[in-house]
DNA sequence: AATGAATGAGTGTTCATTCAT
DNA sequence: TATGAATGAACACTCATTCAT
């Protein structure tokens, strides 16, 4: 069997282990059972626990982040509706790869370095383009806006704990859809962001 | 020395190693030897790591939620103040008790059962306490119902996902206040939710 | 069981092990079978393999020369009485621990650093107090030389290895007995550098 | 390519990683990349690491005994300037190709079973060869043996191991000639054997 | 004649857990 | 109430060895 086709399978078959039961209690042993090849054979390809997970992370980050750029580029469309589409897209791959999700989301953020640099860089690569699609958004329907680049950098944190939330209640909630987390998150961005651009703020009493 | 205080002790050693290390990489050793006290006392107080881990989270989740509880009862507040009022309990609360904070919302959540419905629960408790202040806010402002129980709990859940992202974004960046979080998180919050009860909502097309 | 015991009991096993496995071969879970404890308990007290045999070293070695000083000192004698000493009661303790003479003279030396270094401390004392035991009663017996320092340390070699030679063949060869052993080398020695001093050396042709 | 070069690379490969690393530490791997083949060659031609291992050792063996044969050989000597030469050859050998007198002396000898057998062969071979040198060099100075055969053995073995001492510290040394090594040996040994051969023994009292 | 692909068996090491006191 | 002494079970990782071609 080619080297690439069985390299898959062992990236498979360790995205689903660290998903279950994450970095620490997976062992090698099961990953290499869930492959159906021989635990020699996984550290022949991949060298290491550790950079057998750092291989997951890149593969699932870069699979991400593609299938949100496929289902925003190509397309003219109007920034709301390419955001819109964005999350559609978010939303509809973490539905259809929960256990990508898992790993990205949760596992690889909660294992120290280096698993955590790795992560952040695909969330904040997610933040830079989210934030970006909003603003641009925003900008478009709202005019000039007064916001400082540290609100901006708040502000994409808030956005993506908030799809991250979505997109895992989405997973554990039957019968919600991908598209009704996106309008829901849509919804809250897209009205709140745009209150922010037009300086409607709220204070304290 | 009394039992419940030796206890004190060895939760508070635990919170910290499963804080700094996570539940699987942290040893009942560091944690005996951080609590000043022999292994087997451990075990006979709190009879296993897991039952320990048990602990430490039912412990720090009911004191974030009796610190939000106490930050916005006994009070007559809208529920915009109430909602603010909250949302300052707790990001105040998070930034005086990282580590507290740290296996409640990093390392609960990652190390699969039972640990992570232990934490869902005090998750669940804060959403619903949020959706409940969304819909009363609703209720308030338009009467009628003009948001199903469906979009409220989402809602509500986009909303404790921001928080726990800016939380942790919070503690981890030098020069962020509780305060300015929890700001960032009412505007962005309010004005949304806001819209969102006038109907004026985005729609792809 | 008082800890110094087992720890006795640990080394003891190892020094078999090592002797009879080389240290590569040898392996933790016989040497801890072998000293009749459990393998955590062998790391619990000696760390490493790579410690135990560094403590195996450094307790036969401190043991030979113990047991050479022992032979020789507290008795006024004449030098070559206390080489005659000296030699006899290396050969015999070589010949009562045979596992700790091939741990020392074969094992630790072949095992690349850090061993061959712990172990050559020794052997260096050794040549050094024998040769300087032979220098004395040769320089006694016939004399002022004329001999180099590089000869010294060449022939502390030559002396070196033929105790090491002698005393395995002694060990492996039934029948001959240390103070065989010794007399045989306290001949070859003897008679050799003694007409080495008198300068009546040996040249081709 | 022919399978008798094939097969002296992979010797020569072998007798290097056996050298620098050891038996047990040597790996068919480096072996095999060292002689510029794969793997399974190495196997086909050698079966295991076990008998790769004896192949070279006896390789050596014959090229040292050889090197000591042709060194002594084809001349007309008396025994002095017989043993000299065989002295001189062997220490020459040992300067010149270390990888191999490191196999023969120090790992073949550490191995245990099969390894130290074929060792011994070669050592006795020499050693017989020695002691035959001392015989008959004790016969043509006095005629009848006023020396037993188990005496030589023993100086035989006396003899060989200062040799091999002093061949590892001749190559270890910089500086140090075969030369010097033998001279040094020879004035040792055969003054000492004179006396010896003269019953100029010396023993205790 | 030669190899890319694969594995069974074993190693050193760790850690939660428990006696005996 | 408290602990020093001890272990069973597991895990990451390696390596000599063999198919199938």
């Amino acid at each position: 069997m080619p080297r690439a086709v069985r390299e898959r399978q062992m990236l498979d078959a360790a995205v689903r282990s660290f998903a279950r039961h994450g970095y620490q209690t997976a062992s090698m042993d099961e990953i290499a059972e869930l492959a159906g090849v021989s635990k020699p054979l996984v550290y022949l390809y991949l060298n290491s626990k550790e950079e057998l997970f750092t291989a997951c992370i890149r593969r699932e980050a870069e699979a991400l982040l593609a299938a949100v750029a496929a289902g925003v580029e190509g397309r003219e469309l109007p920034p709301d509706e390419r955001l819109w589409a964005g999350l559609l897209a978010f939303f509809t791959y973490a539905a259809e790869h929960p256990d990508s999700w898992v790993v990205l989301s949760r596992q690889a953020r909660t294992q120290g370095e280096p698993f955590a640099t790795e992560a952040s860089r695909m969330r904040e690569e997610i933040a830079v383009y989210v934030a970006g699609l909003i603003g641009e958004a925003a900008r478009e329907a709202h005019g000039a806006a007064t916001i400082t680049e540290r609100d901006v950098t708040a502000l994409a944190q808030a956005l993506v704990g908030s799809a991250e939330s979505l997109a895992t209640w989405a997973n554990e909630t039957p019968g919600v859809t991908a598209k009704e987390a996106a309008a829901t998150l849509m919804n809250f961005a897209w009205a709140g962001l745009g209150n922010l651009m037009k300086s409607e703020r709220w204070s304290p009493r």
